[in-house]
DNA sequence: CTGAAAGCGCTTACAG
DNA sequence: CTGAAAGCGCTTACAG
């Protein structure tokens, strides 16, 4: 295997000229470069990253910290991260924390001395830790958050607008001509949970649909909460012609239960999810839902770690990405007979 | 941050002795060792992965190479592999590549080059490509595939037993009384397609249950596949009473179908599919189903890359871990009047 | 059981 | 625009 010493004796050069053809420094004579780079195919020369690494400043190693049985999100995060970090000469390595392992700090603190890398990209839940924020400062580490549930101020962080995103389905479902729309929200432990349900009532109240306390339900993202939530909603006598679930799990639970309660789905009850994970596209009918812009979130995240190497000093930037909607079979308009019935059960009961 | 000098100035030591201590080797002292671990606790000292790797024969980063847009399969081996490269003092470096990207062996060459990982993980279907293997032995890369379409000789393989477990859950599906049961099988391209024929026919055979060639349906492993496989199977006069497609997403094409077509799963229709994947326990009713052990697969790849590392030499190991079947509420006995009525059209039309 | 010396393959900090 | 020297922090190969 070529080193940097074969291939400056091959080209006439010193090691410091090759050094700096293969950095893409300015200061070199094009012939110079030209030659160099000629001697470098020939002789296939690749620079070794424990040696740059050893003697400069960076590893060109970008670590992924996350914590997801399911590793849906963090699958998608990965896909962008490994082929953003190619195209910029880095390697993506991966580690897999518990939440609340004991020796978290540890486990950190032996990642970052051992790899050294060039920065860091935490997803949640991992992102909103206190204890593994504060390991990463201590070590000098650069980081970066995606979908944080707060945003640091001198942290950067990616993520997109779950409220407007909540906000645009919401008005899908009200330009169908839903009223009685049901939610189900995430869990407090996640900010989005409330930004979403922000984006559900400003829509509601945008279109002057008044929301019945009743048919907000808590949920906690998992199937099981949705099922229950929709044995809730859909057990009413004025039940909701549509449900916005906050996340597509518990909107398939409530998919599962009307179908097992013989409710037609969508034409006696229209469902929207969020998240568009693989399972929405894989049931019937497919789920209505947001699409985050994952890939593209983690692509930004590896941008500003190895920018961040060159320019340091300056503020953190807290990107906000262009988010889609995917509209498929769940949801539809209800039909007249449907919005007058529910309209009168529920004049009867009392709501409005 | 610390370096083997301080801590072997600190301890009274040479810095060799301090190498010797912490790659635990056997020659030292014990109150020697206890010396330099006190120092090593005090100073923190953690060994450089660059400088470790620059001097020495190993890199501690092992490579996890992957194509796989849903990447369902993947995050398994992945969280596997992260726990036991961690417990063993690794890193887990991953790539995404895509299968026939035109520069697949220049991105594999660059990875092995600059990384030196001490091992490559390769998952289907790249551990299946010959250019891929090929470029990975001329880099010298030791190499370990998990679930590959056919075992290489020289090369060590980890996976399950497809046709053992197809079997099984076939065997499942007879004892609780099915007869007549249909079978959508996988895309001719992976290996793992015919395996799970060939469980599935012998124990049909083994129960001396005729299989009907019309109730075995081409598929490709997509949801839409599963969901034509269905309609031809659930159209005919003489349906089946049961339904083993050959993974999951198929499974579920079978289920939304039989929903929509008003055909109650179980009481009409028992499904079982193969995988295990998320979306198996979100659906109702949950599906029965393989789980094939991937994080075990992962773990042992791993294992065998780092044992490698030790005694090179001897034969390939080609491992077969042991999966599990996980029994949900897809399937049930069918009803004594849908065995009659289903024997009868079947002896009508002709089958047996 | 322990250590002194050399060297891994690069980049840094200077110098010209 | 180019280069000579030093050094990054370890392991190897050897010696005792």
């Amino acid at each position: 295997m070529a080193t940097i010493v074969d291939v400056a004796a091959r080209a006439g050069v010193s090691i410091k000229t090759v050094s700096r053809v293969m950095n893409e420094e300015a200061s070199v004579r094009p012939d110079t470069r030209e030659r160099v780079l000629k001697v470098v195919a020939e002789l296939k020369y690749r620079p070794k990253l424990s040696a740059r690494s050893l003697a400069g400043r960076r590893s060109f190693l970008i670590g992924l910290l996350y914590y997801d049985p399911s590793a849906v999100f963090v699958g998608a995060v990965q896909q962008g991260a490994t082929l953003r970090c190619r195209e910029l000469g880095y390697h993506l390595v991966v580690e897999s924390l518990h939440d609340d392992a004991p020796d978290l700090v540890r486990q950190i603190d032996r990642t970052v001395s051992a790899l050294q890398p060039d920065g860091m990209i935490l997803t949640p839940p991992l992102c909103d830790n206190p204890v593994v924020l504060r390991a990463l400062r201590d070590g000098g580490t650069p980081v970066v958050l995606i979908s944080p549930a707060r945003e640091v101020r001198k942290i950067p962080s990616v993520r997109m607008d779950d409220a407007k995103a909540a906000e645009e389905i919401t008005n899908l479902l009200v330009s169908l001509g839903h009223e009685r729309i049901g939610f189900i929200r995430g869990p407090d432990s996640q900010i989005a949970s409330a930004r979403r349900e922000q984006g559900f009532l400003a829509a509601m109240e945008r279109h002057r649909l008044s929301v019945d306390r009743d048919l907000m339900v808590q949920g906690n993202f998992i199937f099981g909460s949705g099922v229950e939530a929709a044995h809730h909603l859909l057990s009413r006598r004025a039940r909701p012609t549509a449900v916005f679930a906050s996340n597509d799990e518990m909107a398939l639970g409530v998919l599962a239960t009307a179908q097992r309660l013989g409710i037609r789905v969508p034409q006696d009850l229209s469902i929207a999810g969020f998240d568009d994970f693989h399972a929405a596209s894989l049931v019937w009918p497919g789920l209505t839902t947001v699409r985050q812009p994952i890939a593209g979130m983690a692509r930004a995240a590896v941008e500003l770690l190895v920018g961040a190497q060159e320019d340091s000093g300056r503020p953190a930037a807290h990107l906000v990405l262009p988010h889609e909607l995917v509209v498929r079979d769940s949801t539809c308009a209800p039909s007249r007979s449907l919005v007058r019935s529910v309209r009168r059960a529920s004049s009867e009961s009392g709501g409005q």
